[in-house]
DNA sequence: CATCATACCTTGTAATGCAAGATACCATGC
DNA sequence: GCATGGTATCTTGCATTACAAGGTATGATG
């Protein structure tokens, strides 16, 4: 009577955790953006939810990895744009890495053989 | 004085969830294995904690991935051998081609170049 | 009997993605 | 004026789960 979330939708959601304040800081160490369009963007790339977004900035903001800074839009309301800062731009080579060892290592787990 | 947790460690905590039950499918797909076996080999690869197998393996049988049975051994307590049901190795692909596709669209993310 | 490695397990805490919903701006059509 | 729809911000509450800390028990070694 319950099929909202079978173990293996769960799992996805499980995966993200933790990647996607990776994800948010690849991207702004590109450019500044704004709340809504990183999470449309990350919504089609890794399939993030609206409202995941703004809790992780207002998160990234207090460790002092972003600032912020209000720009008018002509086609609606104000926007908050983010930019890294020097702390922001040291975890986001860190996480890199650990990413990169983390996933290796699952590979090696997964692809195995032998 | 709280050093207990940086956000890159609980970054690294959260990346895990989800991928460990892929990395226990992956190992049970080539050989039956009980979880101290698992957890030590997984403790070494990923970082994986011991007290989180149990909770785990359980969660496994209880969704109908994982059948076990009790093996005496010479060197201690009995070992409770798990090993993978259909719906288990069902599972196991589908959550391989999951975290691939994720892996590839996160690492499309940091690398992006142009 | 004490100790150590093996092997199982439980309880409580912390962290965080998401659904659902609220607020508000701006342009278009009536 | 006013309704509608896209843009853009935010909050509340829930579900999930890795881990630390601690517990139980077996068998070998001294």
């Amino acid at each position: 009577m319950n099929e909202s979330t079978t173990p293996s939708e769960t799992a996805q959601i499980q995966l993200k955790k933790g990647a996607l304040q990776l994800c948010v800081l690849a991207m702004l160490s590109r450019k500044e953006s704004y709340a809504y369009e990183i999470s449309s963007t990350l919504a089609a790339a890794v399939g993030m939810g609206e409202s995941t977004i703004y809790p992780l900035m207002r998160r990234m903001q207090k460790d002092g990895l972003v600032e912020s800074h209000l720009v008018e839009s002509s086609s609606g309301p104000s926007r908050k744009y983010y930019r890294l800062t020097d702390a922001g731009r040291g975890l986001f080579e860190k996480q890199k890495s650990g990413w990169m060892a983390f996933t290796t290592a699952v590979n090696e787990i997964l692809g195995d053989s032998r």
